[in-house]
RNA sequence: GCCAUGUUGGUGAAGUGGUUUAACACGCCGCCCUCUCAAGGCGGUAUACACGGGUUCGAACCCCGUACAUGGUACCA
């Protein structure tokens, strides 16, 4: 074709598109930051739910935008309506800003580089389309599905490459009478690259986090834009992050093998590339096969977002994981940092880790953990009140009824520089501390406890009897050593160990009779401290209850 | 099939040619502390560099091959 002709031909498919190239270079200019400031976006499709890659992704994203006081933005790309799902624009944006990985641009936040939603920005991918067509950089194919599954199945026999390049892209050089003819017949047609690429030549791409890679060149033919007239992604974001100055696409390595086209079309279209952050994929091994795999979302509870908001998984303790498998030096950074915050760690690529990361349940949990410890009774309450809002109605009424002692009890052995770790979620909080409130705890917290112990309800009666609650703890525990002597136990379990059959127990089985009937349960914070908060009546109350469940 | 990437103890991983007799964290075990548990302290644990060649005075690190895993090979992203 002449050049005449491929105007012609431009002409006839895009009547429509009047703007030049020219005019979205001029409407969207380089953008003012400061040196070295990365513009990073996060790209989902609407499919509605999130997963913990997606999570994954966007953390990165917003973390190395903000330590470099660049900016990320969200872009919906939606442009294949088959996976849209209703709702599922806000749901995602929902759940980034529920766990605080929030854009500061792009769809619904504002901005000067939108529309951030592909299927509004048609015209803008047209428009380079009618460009490319006019060079030479593209045509209209007009083959129908059969005809390339035969292509297909021809590649597969002859164990060649499979696609649409060279020889197989029939409709590369068809004249525009050719091409006239088809379209006065109807027939239906995509537009591809006419890719200049030498597959026997090869590049090579330096990835942030992968490092130098070679590739073929790309021959592919590949669709730029599908019968509809929507782009496929590869176009989408040629046209997007350049139009919106991308300067780092941190995207998951399922990418990595399309960055030959990818570069190529950059290329092509006269735009500078941006640097290219190929992420690994969350795995996990599978319990039964024993193979690693992705995450999915139906046999791991932990991959969807969803779990993280309905278990109570505090926000920052995910942010905490979330940092910990993005730079593999932060675990260690944070370890020995304690008064430091993700805030002030240096994320850098070179630290991210090149192949696929296991999913650690244990080591959340270990955070979860530590995250807890280190906050105090009152903030714990607080938090637990604002989770269980959502998620527990009922129980969040008895807190709200029962704030100060609920208080006291989660602030038990906070306050030193060894602080107790006994919960990991928000949702652990009413079973762990089932024994605060009067109400929920009943005959049934003792069959939890599955000792086969029974112990002796008088001796404690008498003892409680004895007791002042206005003592320190030192006090307190020398007069159980006491009343222990007194009744025939050993005051250390040292002398017991070394003579058991002169005593009936010692003094650790006396506070352990006295734990399960208050508590429910065989371990438990201090319990000279649960014992002040609960006050001489409720204790007998306990009592009393332990006396008819087990019928003494 | 083709293309690409990865493979370090039970788990997550550090490591980019020579203080590596291979960190650290989680887990597990033991001891100490101790009324229980958790926490903490101390110690231990695992015969960990997928395999085979090569380059080098020297290789977990560089090159080649094999195996396995993962991803791509769509008018899905």
């Amino acid at each position: 074709m002449t050049q005449e002709e491929r105007n012609e031909l431009a002409e006839l498919l895009f009547p429509n598109i009047t703007k030049t190239r020219e005019d979205y270079e001029k409407t969207y200019p380089e953008r003012d930051l400061p040196d070295g400031a990365m513009v990073t976006r996060y790209g989902p499709s609407p499919t509605g739910s999130v997963h913990l890659g997606n999570l994954f992704s966007a953390f990165c994203d917003m973390v190395y935008a903000k330590q470099s006081k660049g900016v990320f933005f969200l872009r919906i790309e939606d442009t294949d309506q088959k996976r849209a799902v209703e709702g599922g624009v806000d749901n995602i944006i929902g759940v980034l800003k529920g766990f605080d990985i929030t854009p500061i641009e792009g769809y619904s936040f504002g901005g000067a580089y939108g529309p951030y939603k592909q299927s509004e920005r048609t015209e803008i991918y047209q428009t380079y389309v009618k460009d490319l067509i006019k060079q030479g950089l593209a045509y209209p194919c007009f083959m129908t599905e059969e005809e390339i599954d035969q292509i297909r199945e021809e590649q597969e026999i002859n164990k060649t490459k499979i696609g649409i390049y060279g020889m197989y892209a029939v409709d590369r050089d068809l004249s525009l009478e050719e091409v006239k003819e088809k379209l006065t017949n109807n027939e239906e047609y995509v537009i591809r690259l006419k890719s200049p690429g030498n597959p026997n030549k090869q590049i090579e791409v330096i990835d942030c986090i992968k490092g130098k890679m070679k590739f073929p060149e790309n021959d592919m033919d590949t669709v730029l834009l599908k019968k509809d007239g929507t782009p496929t992604y590869h176009f989408a974001h040629a046209i997007d992050d350049h139009l919106m100055h991308t300067t780092h696409v941190i995207r998951g390595d399922e990418w990595v093998s399309s960055l030959p086209l990818h570069i190529q079309l950059f290329e092509i279209l006269g735009f500078k590339p941006p640097k290219y952050a190929h992420i690994a994929p969350i795995t996990i091994k599978d319990q039964e096969t024993g193979t690693t795999r992705k995450l999915s979302k139906r046999k791991d509870p932990w991959a969807g977002a969803k779990f993280y908001e309905e278990s109570g998984i505090p926000i920052e303790a995910l942010h905490l994981y979330l940092a910990t498998i993005a730079n593999t030096n932060f675990e260690e950074w944070y370890l020995n940092n304690q008064d430091k915050t993700i805030d002030d760690f240096e994320f850098s690529f070179d630290k991210q880790a090149i192949g696929g990361t296991s999913f650690d349940e244990a080591k959340l949990n270990n955070l979860c953990k530590t995250y807890f410890s280190r906050k105090s009774g009152e903030e714990v309450y607080k938090e637990t009140v604002t989770y269980t809002e959502k998620f527990d109605k009922e129980y969040n009424k008895l807190l709200k009824e029962h704030k100060e002692d609920m208080i006291k009890f989660l602030s038990i052995e906070k306050d030193g520089p060894r602080p107790r770790k006994d919960i990991s979620k928000y949702s652990d909080v009413k079973e762990e501390f089932s024994y605060a409130i009067d109400s929920i705890f009943k005959e049934e917290n003792y069959s939890k406890y599955d000792g086969d112990k029974t112990y002796d309800v008088e001796l404690m009666k008498e003892y409680v009897e004895s007791v002042n609650l206005d003592q320190t703890n030192e006090e307190w525990f020398n007069h159980t050593k006491e009343f222990a002597s007194a009744h025939g136990y050993a005051a250390s379990p040292k002398d017991y160990k070394k003579n058991p059959e002169e005593y009936k127990g010692h003094v650790g089985d006396i506070c352990e009779a006295l734990r399960v009937m208050i508590t429910g349960r065989t371990k438990s914070p201090d319990l000279f401290s649960i014992m002040k908060i609960l006050g001489k009546d409720r204790i007998n109350e306990r009592i009393e209850l332990y006396r008819k469940y087990s019928n003494q």
